[in-house]
DNA sequence: ACGTTTTGCGGAAACGCTTCCAAGCTTAAA
DNA sequence: TTTAAGCTTGGAAGCGTTTCCGCAAAACGT
């Protein structure tokens, strides 16, 4: 490792003070334009590199967000990240990355981030956390943010999952259908929560009564239950119910859609033919699939979270806001909307 | 924002020296049990928290991590990404991410990791650098890793692309298909490159010649041709070849693969009725496709990147490791070997 | 009883920066 | 010419730790 270089090297090198140096690698206006130059060439020449940490320690500010991420990797999350990761490095801030797989595991990351001044703001993506917790955070006054979930405490960027689930659900009624069931995730999630409320209400809208027996939930609780097999299971119960199965779904997210289809390929269903269905998230492979979904703007999401979060940081006192996104309908051909009149899909659609 | 508690508030509290204090904080043994409690029940009073920074510039040490990615975002770097996050967890550091799309990024990111101090290690993945920023890795002396590329300076974490493209292409050629197609990604990619080798010596090995004519590349560019859009494109340009068009592919991933899946379906054609295809990759939905794929442990990869790396910075002259997975052949059914004798797929399959 | 070692501890120094203050020099105003 | 007001500038102080050095007291050996 080549000598490490600092400001003192410099100003001895360049025949000047430290806080000269100092002063022009800040580009502090009160310097002449000839010190200037000679500091900095000075400090080409010996490639100087600021030590991070020593300027963090003296700045009293550590530049670095940090994003707290629950079942690290699922379509959903990595989309926002994306979003985040790029507004983020606009600003020229760090990202660091904490994956959680339990509550608990949330409590002893916030314990360390509160470590004074060991980051400027935290996204806390679709986490529920205790309120002790939540009032942890707040007597901090460290700017958060909450993505994908919602507290009156903090900013918060969220989706209308029930005003969603209601679009989907009336879509699919509207096209005719009178039994149309849902895939859920598991209950304890409060997006899962939210989405079948929309979907309820829009049953009720339509005088159709609510039962819980065409509410299914597969039993893998990876990613709460946002997953493929949970919505293979889910389906390959209805399908055992035999005649009695409804003819059009609404799932609560793609990702178990695809697994729905999986199961009822298997049983030589088709859809949209024999079954039809609307997801939730229009994930890349959604279109590939040729699933009608609930586009949420998730890239989006992820750049408006910062946006919101470094306004935060240098207005604290701000008045707290909470963003809700509507998601729209993306028609295509899983719900049967797309069938020609001789009831076949349209050339271009062929769902398996 | 509660007033920050040092240690000199604790040593004072506690009517002990800063050192003291210190020494409990990092359970120096050299402290009496009595003092030691005192000293911890007052840390614990005042809830004290470290200042991180302070501690890494003392300590000149940053406990922190950096992955470098480009293209932030594609389903084979989320799966790998996930490998380390979970280690680099599990061994108590921080995981900085950036993301950078072009190579120029990467130099300019690559200068300012190389702040003194700023990072512990660096993880760069499928990048192909300039000579030049190797070479200033290599005298920083910085321990480095390189993952899904090789550099014979540092460690790496690779796939057999080549063999992996030979097994592929072997299948199909074993499966009776004697006009075997590739579409590719960007020939500029290394592991483009490779599978294109790969493929190419597969076709001779059996005294097929190769032909430019059926390897195509899209030319969508993302993620160096490695998405949907450049497989749909290279399909529907083999689909204008017309009876001539190849009847067999070796696709250079499974992400191009649907795409190329999409635009046969478009056109009325059926896999693996009419067409035949092994992708790459395996991802998470290849297994819902049904697509006969070449797996690669991403996971695995992540986990190992980060225990390498991790070992390099301990033992920093260690010698240099070179780890080659070899992708493993999963046969589901878009390769048309699971056809039933009469020449339909078996009940379970059915790829649209 | 008296050296000699060991143990526990206090606090200065160091880590490398930013920032504030005082001081030297100019320049402008009176 | 004198005084006031700006500019630049050097460097001390401060950020909150860790660590090293040295000292006193305790433990040990004889």
């Amino acid at each position: 490792m080549a000598k490490k270089i600092t400001i003192y090297d410099i100003a001895r090198e360049a025949g000047v003070g430290i806080g000269t140096v100092s002063r022009v690698l800040n580009n502090n206006p009160s310097v002449t334009p000839e010190t200037r130059t000679r500091v900095t060439e000075v400090a080409k020449r010996l490639s100087y590199q600021p030590h991070t940490y020593a300027q963090r320690l003296a700045r009293q500010q550590s530049e670095t967000i940090s994003a707290v991420i629950p079942f690290f990797t699922s379509y959903f999350f990595m989309e926002v990240l994306r979003g985040v990761q790029e507004k983020v490095s606009e600003y020229g801030y760090d990202l660091v990355l904490y994956g959680v797989e339990h509550a608990d595991e949330v409590e002893s990351y916030v314990a360390k981030a509160l470590r004074r001044g060991k980051v400027d703001g935290i996204l806390f993506f679709s986490m529920k956390m205790p309120d002790r917790v939540l009032a942890d955070l707040k007597e901090s006054n460290l700017p958060v943010g909450l993505v994908d979930a919602v507290s009156p405490s903090f900013d918060s960027i969220s989706v209308a999952n029930s005003e969603g689930a209601y679009t989907a659900t009336t879509h699919l009624l509207e096209l005719g259908h009178r039994k149309v069931g849902m895939v859920n995730a598991q209950s304890m999630s409060t997006p899962a929560l939210e989405r079948l409320q929309g979907y309820r209400r829009a049953l009720e809208e339509q005088g159709i009564p609510y039962s819980d027996s065409i509410v299914r939930c597969g039993k893998n609780t990876r990613h709460d239950g946002f997953n493929r097999d949970s919505g293979y299971e889910a389906m390959l119960d209805f399908i055992a119910m035999g005649p009695d199965m409804p003819n059009a779904f609404f799932i609560s997210s793609d990702i178990q859609a695809f697994g729905a289809i999986a199961a009822l390929n298997e049983k030589g269903l088709r859809v949209p033919e024999d079954v039809a269905m609307v997801g939730f998230d229009d994930i890349e492979l959604a279109r590939l699939m040729r699933l009608t979904t609930m586009r949420q703007p998730m890239f989006q999401m992820g750049v408006l979270a910062i946006e919101r979060l470094v306004a935060r940081m240098s207005h604290p006192e701000m008045e707290i806001l909470h963003t809700t996104f509507s998601p729209t309908l993306i028609v295509r051909e899983s719900c049967g909307a797309l069938m020609t009149s001789e009831g076949t899909p349209s050339a271009k659609s062929r769902l398996r």
